[in-house]
DNA sequence: CGTTACGTTCAAAATATATTGAACGCAATG
DNA sequence: CATTGCGTTCAATATATTTTGAACGTAACG
């Protein structure tokens, strides 16, 4: 403590000034991640907490995140785990201390590639089964002489259309944003 | 309702058989749309309307809507506002008639274009300001050899990595996402 | 003009979602 | 082997978001 009043005293202010405008940084990411993955829908505390961790030099504990940010400790165990899942966040071992340390990974190509395929891979999958569900129900191009019903040529065709549409967006989702985000 | 008796009662079960294919087929792309836009964070009902209009025949008015979903007449209005705004919806005028009818438009393209507009295109600028915000304060890589202070260092390499892939981010999403949903 | 049939608005209610925190299990420590 | 310090879980709670529906303005109609 008396350490800390001699330096506080005796550096320059410049560098005091700076400290101030690192912190200011801080928490102005925090604050903006926060709210960005909250109107993503994923929570505030994600965002803060990768913020945090990015912004950390040292590997955080549990307990610093809890400290920093203010959060729950249950929720951090979950938000990081989820980050790590995502590649963004590993965790990293300090010897000597029992506690779990996590630090921030800057793929942030590969953050990315793996969050979206959380989160858009598999409402792809459903849309194709709810498509060849209804293609099979309803008949396909081939027996399209059968069904005359004006209301059944109509939705055959709404769901041709929707079939042409989900296929493109999967080659754009694969071939492009897929690859495009692999560095 | 006597001709509607007759009817059922003559026509070939085939008719019949394929009418309630045609309508189980609404109701389950009704309902996963909605679960999808729920998921998504926008609502159940915008989805729901949505697949209820592009399934739908004729041009639906809101009444119709809030009879067919059972959702409230002002929340159809907000939602129909919003898929029309997205161009998922235009409107028709039926003469004779002084409601306001809806039908569905097919470009997916289009309209998931602009939907990402919507959803991203802000949120993008955001970031973009927040990063010079802080390459302001923090200073730019020129004058890296002012401020020796190793927290600042860090930082300042951190906000570069971020800044490099907020533009890469950038030209796919242009040059990519948005281009190859152009048709 | 008064009346009716619309679409819209927005505060309140309902719902969905995120967050908390006490209880728990486990493993390291003395 | 008791104790302590961890991370995790999950029911309860807090929060954010969506939905409702009554009140309102407006334009068409008789």
């Amino acid at each position: 403590m008396l350490a800390k009043s001699v330096f506080t005293a005796i550096v320059p202010r410049l560098v005091f000034r700076v400290t101030k405008d690192v912190e200011e940084v801080r928490r102005r990411f925090i604050s903006v991640a926060g709210h960005t993955t909250q109107s993503l829908g994923m929570g505030r505390s994600v965002g803060q907490i990768f913020a945090h961790v990015y912004f950390s030099r040292e590997p955080q504990s549990l307990d610093d995140i809890t400290e920093a940010l203010g959060v729950s400790k249950g929720g951090a165990s979950m938000c990081v785990r989820q980050l790590a899942q995502w590649g963004a966040v590993r965790q990293v071992w300090v010897k000597g201390d029992r506690k779990d340390y996590y630090e921030a990974c800057d793929d942030f190509g590969r953050i990315v590639r793996r969050a979206l395929l959380d989160a858009i891979g598999s409402r792809m999958e459903r849309t194709d089964n709810l498509l060849a569900e209804a293609e099979n129900l309803l008949g396909n191009a081939a027996n399209g002489g059968k069904g005359k019903d004006p209301d059944m040529v109509f939705v055959r065709k709404r769901i041709r259309n929707l079939r042409k549409f989900r296929d493109r967006a999967q080659w754009i989702w694969e071939h492009s944003v897929l690859r495009l985000l692999r560095k």
